[in-house]
RNA sequence: GGGCGAGUGGUGGAAUGGUAGACACGAAGGUCUCAAAAACCUUUGAUCGUAAUUGGUCAUGUGGGUUCGACUCCCUCCUCGCCCACCA
């Protein structure tokens, strides 16, 4: 048995026994930080630089460490490591979206301030970070509620204002009419506001908007999935959401009136079906066409419906209501008269604020229709008829349907009859082709306290004027009261509200709002290069070398959300000159979720959390990393389970006992068919974040060096380096074990396991000498044979008719063919 | 209602047209021990059967199809999960 007992440069004494963890682990994450392993300025080379920047979506600092972090970073963490011993300079940083609501809500709750609360968190989790043993680079950390990160926020946000991308519009906000404040959907409970209970009203607000539909064109998917590696799933659901649908947009005239009444539609062919007009209740039209008989009951139903919430309409989703306006407007297409009503399913923030009703086609226009009695026509068009789902249809035909056909429509499919409507009704000049987008201008403001300052003067006489850039950062002022009523906590402070207008000198205000932190969260990555920078957000030069990311892990919650944001911003920093390229991030990976062990989300109130803290006590680091890579793929959603955690335990143990066993020596041909194959396999799936099937990989080739009576030293030596990624600390130290035993050069300079070159494989190895070849009939598995590998067909099949089994299924049938895959698979066809 | 994804042993999962269940957990039996734990060994999809211990049959949610061959590709239906939703 070999026993070493040493002293490493930093002084810590190492001595083979038994496997304790916590013996080890803590030692080398404090040598590795001492020696700078993991400074990415450290990995670049004089002559030749390869990147790879990893990023993970930066965590917000809620205070704990969840497993559900480690289970994100884990494979993150894997995936860099193996690239830097492929040869990569790989950049991976890591910073705090340290903004947002849950300080300030903890705020009110405990009374601590958000920013002490925020940053005592983030030094909590940051030394809980430590204990994973990540190959996180600290020294590029950025924190976005410090001023040098939130004065870029502004920076960007006064060059959006220039460029006419950021602009105050309306919108409606739940508002509370005591607190006389806009509340955030999740302090609306029940349509009550959370603080004082009154019900919460749709109010039009002030906001600042980003023009995001500027860009709705460019932050499409094309097929080729621009170029970039993102899951199509993703592709799919943002373009499902940017909502490109190209159409008419047709005005009917209407009767005994000047006006004229527009409308989008997708399918100007249902339109013969068409039996009524709905406006939306804030159509400025409405007023201007109600006949006056009808007056006082439309006025009523528009009172009503904007005294709704949206959670009220939402609520009563399927009664349909409504008021007729008394006026009629004609379809060209028919030449009938389609009465025109007013109705709260019509929304006036999509299309024109008006559709038309074509009951026999729609399910919302066919409620409506049903209840108010109105017309219902269905429409057959061309040699199929209309294929468009309506599930209530056999009410519709019991209901006088009626068939409808054209002339000049007839033996033709419903594309090309929707092609041929559109272009008949543009011909005829009653309306015109338009592309819509379901996307809408991003609203930005909050009327929060702990967020980045709009940087924005409001003067009497200028109107709104941006801060002077040289004026930056507008920094947040540590006193206010941040639930104020009547106005946004930062109205509060009325010294730091007090400003002078940059333009005429005169007193003016500072604008009270902050910024959505997803503003935040929509470039971090580009400060992480450089966050000390100080000429700009970032450093061109740097982000030149760098960007775009490699890699981008995070949640799937995010596609509509802030991945779509950070395209948006990567294509505005793109129109300033600032980046050359169109795509941040050249592939997007999701991760799943770790459920409690009884198969719930994990919360403190179902007492099924697992904190990594518990676990790391113990099973150690690097039982858990094994674990967590082994448990299930990168993007599956299951279980923790607390006997599996014991069985990668066992797993290291095991490997940790095989160093005594090893010898130097010869590798057998058998021994390098093992060791090559494990070493290709668990780098192709490292590299597709396949880490589960990696793990097995290398558990397998366990099981064959534990059954040898000797395990060699270039075996052993490729084992550990292909398992450092997953479990750095046991590896590096039976590495250091080794390399001390072998030589007597205690003294050199360290040099870790994790400096070292990912192992190469060698293909020809990999083949065996002999394969089993699978002998079917009619695809039926009859024996399985050992042949040579360069075995011809004719010796094959000449070898299969000998086997009894074989023989019996031939016995007396004649075979019609026989299909061969060399190595694989010898089928009879008989 | 729409979109996306998934359904395989007692459990987590492997196999993306070629021997289904790799690898692991759990379980059962055994070795060691005064005993237990640990460790190690054997068995472990179901079923029939025999000693044929490289036996037969059936099996990847359901029903069909394509193929010499289907967990894998196509269609029907069912179930679950996630996201979006009065989007004209």
């Amino acid at each position: 048995m070999k026993t070493t007992e040493w002293k490493n440069p930093h002084n810590t004494k190492v001595t083979w026994g038994k496997y304790f963890p916590q013996d080890i682990e803590k030692k080398w994450q404090e040598v590795w930080k001492e020696a700078g392993l993991y400074k990415f300025k450290s990995q670049i080379p004089s002559s030749k630089f390869q990147k790879y920047y990893t990023l993970v979506e930066l965590p917000y600092p809620s205070g704990d460490l969840h497993i559900g972090h480690w289970f994100t970073f884990i494979a993150p963490d894997v995936l860099s490591r193996f690239k830097r011993m492929q040869g990569y300079n790989v950049f991976f940083p890591m910073g705090y979206d340290a903004f947002g609501l849950p300080a300030e809500n903890a705020a009110i709750k405990r009374g601590i301030h958000p920013q002490d609360w925020t940053l005592k968190n983030i030094e909590t989790m940051t030394a809980q970070f430590e204990t994973m043993g990540t190959m996180i680079d600290w020294d590029h950390v950025t924190v976005t509620c410090l001023p040098e990160y939130y004065k870029w926020n502004q920076w960007i946000f006064i060059k959006m204002f220039e460029k006419g991308i950021a602009y105050r519009g309306k919108t409606l906000s739940n508002w509370c009419p005591t607190d006389q404040t806009v509340l955030a959907n999740e302090h609306v409970e029940n349509g009550k506001c959370w603080r004082c209970g009154s019900v919460v009203v749709q109010k039009e607000v002030e906001q600042w908007f980003l023009r995001i539909t500027d860009y709705a064109e460019e932050l499409l998917w094309n097929r080729e999935g621009n170029g970039v590696d993102w899951p199509k799933s993703v592709q799919v659901a943002q373009n499902d959401w940017i909502g490109k649908s190209e159409g008419l947009e047709i005005s009917y005239p209407i009767e005994g009136s000047e006006e004229k009444v527009t409308i989008f539609t997708s399918r100007p062919d249902t339109n013969f079906g068409a039996t009524f007009i709905a406006l939306a209740p804030e159509n400025p039209l409405v007023t201007i066409i109600t006949r006056p008989e009808r007056k006082e009951e439309v006025e009523k139903y528009v009172k009503i419906a904007s005294e709704k919430t949206e959670l009220e309409r939402k609520e009563e989703g399927k009664e349909k209501s409504g008021a007729f306006t008394g006026a009629y407007a004609i379809n060209h297409l028919t030449g009938e008269k389609m009465p025109i009503w007013v109705s709260d399913f019509v929304l006036m923030n999509f299309g024109t604020g008006a559709l038309v009703g074509v009951p026999a086609h729609d399910l919302r226009d066919f409620d409506f229709a049903h209840k108010f009695n109105l017309n219902i026509k269905r429409v057959v068009v061309g040699k199929d008829g209309d294929k468009s789902p309506i599930t209530k249809r056999e009410q519709v035909q019991e209901e006088d349907g009626i068939m409808i056909n054209s002339d000049f429509l007839d033996g033709i499919d419903i594309h090309e009859a929707t092609g041929k409507i559109m272009d008949y009704i543009v011909e005829k000049g009653w309306g015109k082709k338009v592309t819509m987008y379901h996307l809408h201008d991003w609203s930005v403001s909050r009327q929060r306290y702990w967020g980045t300052p709009v940087p924005m003067i409001h003067c009497d006489t200028d109107g709104i004027v941006p801060v002077p850039l040289d004026q930056l950062p507008v920094t947040l002022p540590y006193d206010v009261d941040y639930q104020p009523k009547g106005k946004p906590p930062l109205a509060s402070n009325d010294e730091w509200m007090k400003v002078t207008c940059p333009k005429c000198g005169k007193d003016a205000r500072r604008d009270a709002e902050t910024l959505d932190t997803f503003f935040d969260s929509s470039w971090y990555y580009y400060r992480y290069v450089d966050p000390s920078f100080r000429d700009g957000p970032f450093d061109p030069t740097e982000v030149k070398k760098l960007m775009p990311l490699d890699i981008y892990f995070g949640g799937g919650e995010h596609t509509l959300g802030h991945t779509l944001y950070a395209r948006f911003f990567t294509k505005f920093f793109k129109d300033l000159g600032m980046v050359n390229f169109d795509e941040f991030a050249l592939k997007r990976v999701q991760h799943g979720i770790v459920l409690g062990t009884d198969g719930n989300k994990m919360s403190k109130s179902k007492g099924n959390v697992i904190n990594p803290d518990d676990v790391v006590k113990e099973f150690g680091t690097d039982a858990v990393r094994v674990y967590l890579s082994f448990m299930m793929p990168y993007n599956a959603t299951g279980p923790w389970s607390v006997s599996s955690m014991y069985g990668m335990f066992r797993f290291l143990k095991r490997v940790w006992d095989l160093y005594p066993r090893v010898t130097a020596g010869e590798l057998t041909r058998e021994d390098k068919f093992q060791m090559h194959t494990t070493i290709k396999k668990v780098g192709d799936d490292i590299a597709e974040t396949k880490n589960n099937t990696a793990v097995a990989a290398m558990m397998k080739w366990l099981n064959y060096l534990d059954a040898k009576e000797q395990i060699w030293e270039e075996e052993f030596k490729n084992f550990l380096i292909i398992l450092s990624p997953f479990a750095p600390h046991i590896t590096e130290e039976l590495w250091q074990l080794n390399k001390l035993s072998d030589s007597e050069a205690g003294d050199e300079a360290f040099s870790s396991i994790h400096q070292e070159k990912w192992p190469s494989h060698d293909n020809s190895l990999i083949v065996s000498d002999t394969v089993t070849v699978a002998v079917q009939i009619n695809g039926k598995l009859r024996d399985t044979l050992v042949i040579v590998s360069e075995a011809k067909q004719s010796d094959v099949e000449e070898v299969a008719k000998q086997s009894e089994k074989v023989k019996v299924h031939l016995e007396g049938k004649t075979v019609k063919k026989v299909i061969y895959v060399p190595g694989k698979i010898l089928n009879f066809v008989i």
